[in-house]
DNA sequence: ATGGTGGGTAGCCCA
């Protein structure tokens, strides 16, 4: 059995206390963190070995963005993509080298795209268009049992998001987003293993804004982060889950922690 | 239609 979990954590310096709590509370075998908003010499890699996961990869950067991959199980880091070419930390590659061997996962934090779904006036939007059109390239030439993890910044699914309507225009759930989403799953065929362990139209939240008072109350969440897969990889996926109440820890992420247990 | 909150950094950017 080996799990793997993934957390947009909003500053892994911060939020090193509840990052104990979690590794503790679910002991996943490799933790997959985005926005960890630091360099790789400020990453706490000292608490993570006295957790036991001594086995890390980091690709930060001063002050934003940023991804690590922390492990129980020895890995092996393979690569780090720039798909905007534009120097910003947004992957890191490993390959697992004891259980689960030969598996390479892919941690992934996807432009969040600025506020206006219109590429003429806001280029943060087509940048975030065009990081997942390279992406897809890349992802016609995978030819190993993959997975990528991570905070896509986007809801496909009508259920993956508190009022479809209503958010018909807003940035993570535009049609040209999930289309080019969709574009990117099919280059390479991956299995969406969250929505196949809970079926839409079933609720499937990842994260909930701060600019909620009460964010239990009024719901209104996104499915932000997705675990997806090789087909073949994703057919030994036994369990999916969500970690929803720590949303409510003690200076939570607005993001919660997504897990998959795997039979290698 | 607007502003609401939170993190990092150094006088605003990003989410």
């Amino acid at each position: 059995m080996v799990t793997i979990a993934t957390w947009n954590i909003n500053s892994v310096r911060l939020r090193m206390p509840i990052v104990e709590r979690f590794l503790k509370a679910e002991a996943p075998d490799v933790l997959c963190l985005q926005e960890i908003k630091c360099q790789e010499f400020q990453f706490p890699a000292k608490a993570f070995a006295k957790l036991g996961y001594k086995h890390i990869a980091v690709h930060g950067q001063k002050g934003y963005h940023g991804v690590a991959t922390v492990s129980r199980i020895p890995l092996r880091e393979v690569s780090r993509h720039d798909w905007q070419d534009n120097g910003e930390a947004r992957h890191v590659g490993v390959e697992l080298l004891g259980a689960g061997q030969g598996m390479v996962l892919e941690n992934v934090y996807v432009p969040a795209g600025g506020d206006v779904p219109d590429r003429k006036v806001n280029a943060k939007f087509g940048q975030k268009l065009d990081f997942l059109d390279r992406m897809t390239r890349w992802a016609e030439t995978i030819d190993r049992p993959s997975m990528i993890v991570g905070d896509f910044n986007i809801a496909p699914l009508e259920s993956d998001v508190w009022s479809h309507k209503q958010l018909l225009k807003v940035v993570s759930h535009t049609p040209l987003e999930v289309e080019t989403l969709n574009r990117f799953r099919d280059a390479h065929g991956w299995s969406d293993i969250g929505r196949e362990h809970i079926l839409a139209p079933e609720r499937y939240f990842s994260w909930w804004s701060y600019r909620s008072k009460d964010w239990r109350v009024n719901d209104r969440g996104r499915r932000l982060d997705h675990m997806w897969a090789s087909p073949q990889l994703a057919k030994q996926a036994t369990r999916h889950w969500l970690l929803e109440e720590a949303r409510d820890w003690e200076k939570p992420s607005d993001h919660i922690p997504l897990m998959t247990q795997f039979s290698l």
